[in-house]
DNA sequence: GCCAAAATCACCCGAAAGCATGACGACAGA
DNA sequence: TCTGTCGTCATGCTTTCGGGTGATTTTGGC
């Protein structure tokens, strides 16, 4: 993706020196200005669009091609795996509790209640849980606690 | 549609010509043809950037991703399952990719920035896909929008 | 060309979420 | 006993979300 803004500037930079180039061999030109800001204006247009589109080109619609696997790839120890990986962030049982119901959609309101704690015990675990793992907001940290296996498809913690 | 093009040339047009102005004005300058050059370059090509853009707004580009599925879990085809439950839930395409976007934890700000969109249309993509899931918040919605297949679990939509 | 659906954008306002900070008790281990 | 961690709670403040409403524009089908 990056690489499209990469070739703009080098086609650009190219076309630049080109430019000057001819500036120089044929200054003499009347009303040379007009033509090479013509010149310029017209091919950094090109350019520009064609950088356009392909900085939003990944517009997709997006087919899932499922490849069917044998089962049996999840069986690993799912437990100890998480223990760890959670120990390795420092994400305390009480957080991941936390993050799960975050995870199932529950409003701090609703995980108060739930757990019967007040909201504001649940925001600072919420805050801590996002703080060890790097996130920003309760969406985040869900998509994080997934990638990083600690939370299931349900939203269950595991571990 | 052409109206992106009209705005291109009119601006283009009046860009020229208050360079054009202005060449006139200074052009005891040194160096001058440079300056003149940069800036015509670096217009047209924010101007083509954001055409390229315009243009290309609602095409879309398929993309086949091959994704790795326990054959266990694996129930019928996806794709067609995917695309009957967005339908009969009514929700658009474009709100199923915000919905994506959401799910992999953006915030309204981010996804809007991402879309070449403002935050207040993000907004109301949301407050609809919300509404058509019969959820009161973002991270509902994106467990709801999992359980209905609509997303995968990396929050790529599926269909 | 016309119509309906979809997409875009704006504005306001209240609610929820998040951040910073501090504090206090329980409890395990050194 | 001292220390560190954990869980609990609070307050004040800023940001983000979400609902409501209305509007224009684009697009695709007829």
């Amino acid at each position: 993706m990056k690489r499209h803004v990469l070739i703009f500037g080098l086609v650009g930079g190219v076309l630049v020196t080109l430019l000057k180039l001819m500036e120089y061999r044929f200054l003499v030109i009347e009303h040379s200005f007009e033509i090479y800001g013509g010149l310029i204006a017209l091919t950094f247009a090109v350019l520009g669009i064609w950088l356009g589109i392909r900085l939003n080109g990944r517009r997709q619609a997006v087919i899932v091609k499922e490849v069917v696997v044998p089962v049996a790839i999840r069986g690993g120890d799912s437990f100890t795996v998480n223990e760890s990986k959670r120990d390795e962030l420092g994400i305390t049982p009480r957080e991941l509790e936390i993050l799960g119901l975050v995870a199932m959609g529950l409003s701090n309101r609703e995980i108060a209640g739930k757990l019967f704690v007040s909201e504001n015990t649940v925001k600072t675990h919420c805050s801590r849980a996002f703080e060890k793992l790097g996130a920003r907001r309760r969406t985040q940290a869900v998509q994080l606690g997934k990638e990083f296996g600690l939370l299931g498809e349900t939203g269950r913690p595991n571990g």
